[in-house]
DNA sequence: CTTGACCTTCCAGCCGGGGGAAACCCTATG
DNA sequence: CATAGGGTTTCCCCCGGCTGGAAGGTCAAG
């Protein structure tokens, strides 16, 4: 399997999956004319590491994911512990979002959006009365 | 006032002051000694940036909204279109995050996180039964 | 033989900064 | 006057997670 049939097989480009290489999380052996021959579990790792990309773990996640999921002695509390972790860290970053869309939204409601210069939005992020004239 | 004094000002890192400077957002003045002074209306722009920056806006929305700010003519339709494109582009990233977190969410639920190696996450992050064993 | 599709490596850039080096400036103190 | 300390300057590299492009090697088809 070449780089071009994994990448087909996975949905990752090439360039992605040479940077994964790159970036230590799935190997492949060499041909003899130098091209990257991915074996059927390399294809799977891809597979494994796109699904955990998608879910939005960092990439240090989906290597200790991967590490778990070859490790035959693992336990599922090491797994769910990532797993929660990342959880905690897409909860924060909802809130921060939806802390920035509350208040956008309220400033675009307010805004008239007409050929006039007063707005809201630009007096809310004013930090005093006057604009720099300049 | 120097760049220490700007950034105790605005709360501002002065790493990133001059950070915006090289990306054009705010250029100060220069005293004979080379030190960048800051006028009010430097600050102003300053607390401006740092505050659309709180609410998410990219450094191309907050120089075109620092544009909009100082420009007379503006009309607020033009404001309001960053700001509804800004919103809309947040509403997709809260969605992607939510859909994350719905599947994340549930995953983490069904996992045991005892110390056996079965795990629902794993499970589900596996593109096909077998684990590459090696 | 040539064409085109594929593959290889390397280098650079995106965004929004952060870290740190080497050098300069200013003030205060001994 | 020397020096110690704080601030400031420029410079370049680093982060994540890719993406684009250049320059060259390989392979199968026409």
């Amino acid at each position: 399997m070449t780089i071009g049939e994994a990448a087909a097989a996975t949905g990752l480009p090439a360039k992605t999956i040479r940077y994964y290489e790159a970036e230590g999380l799935v190997t492949p052996l060499r041909g003899p004319n130098g091209y990257r021959r991915y074996r059927d579990s390399d294809v799977a790792k891809l597979a494994f590491v796109a699904r955990a990309r998608a879910l939005g773990f960092t990439l240090d996640d989906c290597r200790a994911l991967l590490a778990l999921w070859t490790d035959r002695g693992r336990t599922s509390a090491e797994v769910k512990r990532i797993a929660a972790q990342h959880l905690d860290a897409i909860a924060a970053r909802i809130a921060s979002l939806q802390g920035m869309q509350a208040q956008l939204r309220h400033l675009v409601a307010a805004c008239a959006g007409d050929d006039r210069p007063d707005c809201p939005i630009l007096d809310s992020l004013a930090p005093c009365e006057p604009p720099p004239a300049r």
